[in-house]
DNA sequence: AATGAATGAGACTTCATTCAT
DNA sequence: CATGAATGAAGTCTCATTCAT
C-alpha cells in the first residue's frame, strides 16, 4: 500500500501545481486523506481523522490545503489529468504504429495492463467515482480531460481495425461502447468475486471467454 | 415527478414495516429525503433541509424516524426488497413457462420494460448505488435480496436456453455477466448521451445493435 | 443595567426585523452580546463568552443569528434607525412649532435630555463608535439614517433662529458644527472626569459656562 | 506615504527601547503592522497578513516582538511618549516666552501646524484611538504621558493670557476644554467633508469662523 | 401528532507562537 | 538573523437529536 501511494506521489511530485516540493508531512496528509475519503466518502470524512491517521496536527492540513474541499481537489484533479487518461492510453501509440496487432490482442493488452493499475489506484478511483456526481467542476474536468481524450484515441484505433477489415462496420462509438462495457463488467465482477478466497472464479478462462465474446460480436470472420 | 413518487409510495404504503398507514407529512418527508439524498448524498444532506423541503418541522422527522440513518434505511431497504428485485424479475415467469421465446426477445423485453422503470426511480437508484459502499448492512441486504435472487432466476433462464441449444454452452454465470454488463453499458451511455438535446443517438439502432452484438457473442447459429 | 437593556429591548421588540416575538433566551443573547462587544470590541469577543454570559449553549446563538456579524448588525443597525436618530430629534418638533424658545434653551434641553440617554445606552453607543470604522455598510447606514436626518433637522432649527435674528448669520452647517462639537466635548469630558469620585467637577457650572460660551460665540446681542 | 513613515521611523529609531538599530526588515514589519492595524483594528489583524505585507516570514515578526501585543505596544507606546505630546506642544515654548502673541494667533498656529501632522500620522492616531479603550496600560500611559503633559502646558498658556487680561476668567481647564473641543470638531468635520472632491467646504473660511467663534466665546473685548 | 427552540458534540478553520534548519 | 513548517488552542459554525408545549 505504502509503495503504491509513494509511487503515485512520485507522479504527483513532479507536477504539484505550484511546482514546490512536498514535505514529508504533506505526503502523509495526502495518503491519509486518500484512505479516509475512500473509506467513508468525502462528506463523511473528518479532517480530524485524516490528521490523526497522518500523525499531524489538524492545523497542519490547513496550512497546505486551504479548505477540506481543496484537499479533495488536490487529490482528484491531478489524478484525472496526470494519471488516468495517460495510463489508459499508454501503450496504444505502439498499436497504432504497428499494423500487425489484431483487435483481440489490443483488448487483451488493455485488460492485462490495467488490472494492475486498478488495484494500485483503487482508492483514488473509488473517490473519483463517488465524488464526481456531487462536484460539477469535477464532472466537467472528467468529461474534458479523461472521457474526451480516451474516446478520441480509442475511436481512432477502432477505425484502423475497421479499415483493415478485421472488425465490423458499426459506428466507432458503438464499437467502443460495446467493448468497454464488456471489459468493465469483467473487471468489476472479477474484483468482487475473483478475489474472495474460495470463490469459484477461473480468471484465466473468464478473461479468454470475455475476449472471445467480444470478438464474436465485433470481429469479421 | 410527483406522480412517480406517489406511485412508488403506494408500493411502499402496503409494505410499511409496521404496517401502519402513513400520514401526509410522512410521505412528504420521504419525498424530500429522496430528493435531497439523491442531490447531495446522504452524508452531505441535512435533516434541516429535508424538513424545509417537506414543509414540516425538523422535530417531525424524528417522530417518525428515530435517526437520520433510519430515514435512509426506510427508503433504501424496502426499495431493495419490495421494488427492485420484483421489478427486475417481473415478466420472467411467463418466459420460463412458454417455450417459445428466444434469447434476443428476452433481452429486448428486459431493456424495454426497464428503461421506464429506471427513469421513474432514478433518485432512489442513485441513492442506492451511492450509499451501498458505505453501509455494510445495505451491502448484505443487496447481496441477499437483490443480487442472489436476480442471479438465480436469470441463471435458470439461461440454463433453459442452453438446454434448447439456442445459446452457447458457457457457465451460466458467465453468460449472465456478459449479457448484463452489455445491457447496463447500453443503458448508462443512453442516459448520458441519449437524452441530451441534439445528441446523435439513434436509440432504436443502438439498441438493436446491442442485442445483435450479444446474440453473435452468445447465440448458437 | 438590566433595566436599561430591558427597556431598550422593549423598543426593539416591536421592531424585530421579522416582526417575530423574541424568546427569553434571544433577549439574553442580545444583552450579553452588547455587554461583551462593548467590553472587548467586536473582533476580540468570542461567541463562546457571549453564550456563557447569556447562559445558553453556543449553538443557540447561531439558531437566531446566522453569523457573529449578523449578531453585531442586529444590535447596531436597529440602534441607528430606531433609537439614535429618533432620540436625538425627540422634542425638537415642539421647538419648531413654538416660536418662544431661545437658542440657549434649545441647547440646554438637548444636553439635559440626552445625558440620561447616553448613560442608558452607553454600551451600544460604544459599540457603534468602535465598529463603524471597520464596517462600510454601517458607515453608509450611519451616514444615511443618522447623520443626514439629524443634520437636516438641526439645520432647520438653526435657520429658524437665524430668521428670528437671535443667532448669527453663518452657514447653518457651521453653526451646527460649532454647537455640537462644543456640546460633545462637554459630555465627553464630563463622562471622564465628572463621574470619578472626588473629582473636581462642578457639573452645574460647567454646563452653564458651556452654554454661555456657545451663546457668546453664536448669539446676536 | 512611504516617506511619512520613514520619517516617523527616524523618530523611533533613535528611541528604540533597547537603543538598538533596526534592520530594514524590522522597519518593514512596523510599517505593515501600522497599515494593517489601522485598516482592520488590532484584534482583527493577523500576524500572517502583516508578515506578508512586510515581505518577511511570519517567524521573523516574533524574533523582534515577543507577542502580537508587543508589536502593538512597540508602535503605540513610543507614539505617545515621543511623538504626540512633543508635537502637540512644539512651538509653545516660544509663545510662552514672547508676550506678544494673542490667543487667536495661538489657536491659529495650533491648527495650522497640526493639520499636516494629523495627515502624516493618521494611521498611528487611528490605532491609538481605537485601541486605547481596550488596553488599560495604554490608558494609563496616555493619561500620564499625553493628557497630563498637554493639559499642564496649555493651562499655563491660558493662565498667561488670563493674566494679560485678554481672555475670560474661567477655570483654565474649562477654557482648554472649550477651545480644544471646538478645534477637534473643526478638524474632524474637515477631514470628513473637506477632502471629498466636490464637497462644499471653504476651508479658509471655516477655520477663521471657528477661531472667531472661540474668540467671541473666550476673549475679553 | 406536530412543533421549533434548545442543545452539545463535533465539524472546519484561523491564528499566534515555536523551533529545527 | 531569517525562515516557514508545524503546532494546538481557540474560534466560528453546523447538525442530528431532544423535549416542553
Amino acid at each position: 500500500m505504502e509503495e503504491t501511494i509513494e509511487q503515485w506521489m512520485q507522479d504527483l511530485l513532479k507536477l504539484d501545481s505550484a511546482g514546490a516540493k512536498m514535505t514529508e508531512k504533506q505526503i502523509k496528509i495526502l495518503q491519509s486523506a486518500i484512505e479516509v475519503f475512500a473509506e467513508k466518502g468525502y462528506a463523511a470524512s473528518s479532517t480530524n481523522e485524516i490528521a490523526q491517521r497522518a500523525g499531524v496536527a489538524e492545523g497542519t492540513i490547513f496550512r497546505h490545503y486551504k479548505t477540506k474541499k481543496d484537499l479533495l481537489l488536490s487529490i482528484v484533479a491531478p489524478a484525472m489529468t496526470k494519471l488516468i487518461a495517460p495510463f489508459v492510453l499508454r501503450g496504444f501509440n505502439k498499436v497504432l504504429d504497428t499494423q500487425y496487432a489484431s483487435y483481440d490482442q489490443l483488448i487483451r493488452s488493455m485488460i492485462e495492463n490495467r488490472i494492475e493499475f486498478l488495484k494500485k489506484h483503487k482508492n483514488i478511483l473509488k473517490i473519483l467515482i463517488q465524488e464526481i456526481p456531487f462536484h460539477p467542476e469535477l464532472q466537467e474536468s472528467f468529461q474534458r480531460d479523461v472521457l474526451a481524450k480516451v474516446l478520441e484515441r480509442l475511436s481512432k484505433l477502432v477505425a484502423q481495425f475497421q479499415a483493415q477489415g478485421t472488425i465490423i462496420e458499426l459506428p466507432t462509438a458503438t464499437v467502443v461502447r460495446l467493448t468497454v462495457s464488456t471489459i468493465v463488467g469483467y473487471v468489476l465482477v472479477r474484483s468482487f468475486y475473483g478475489e474472495r478466497p474460495g470463490a469459484e472464479w477461473d480468471d484465466e478462462r473468464e478473461r479468454e471467454e470475455t475476449i472471445a465474446f467480444i470478438m464474436r460480436g465485433l470481429g469479421v470472420s
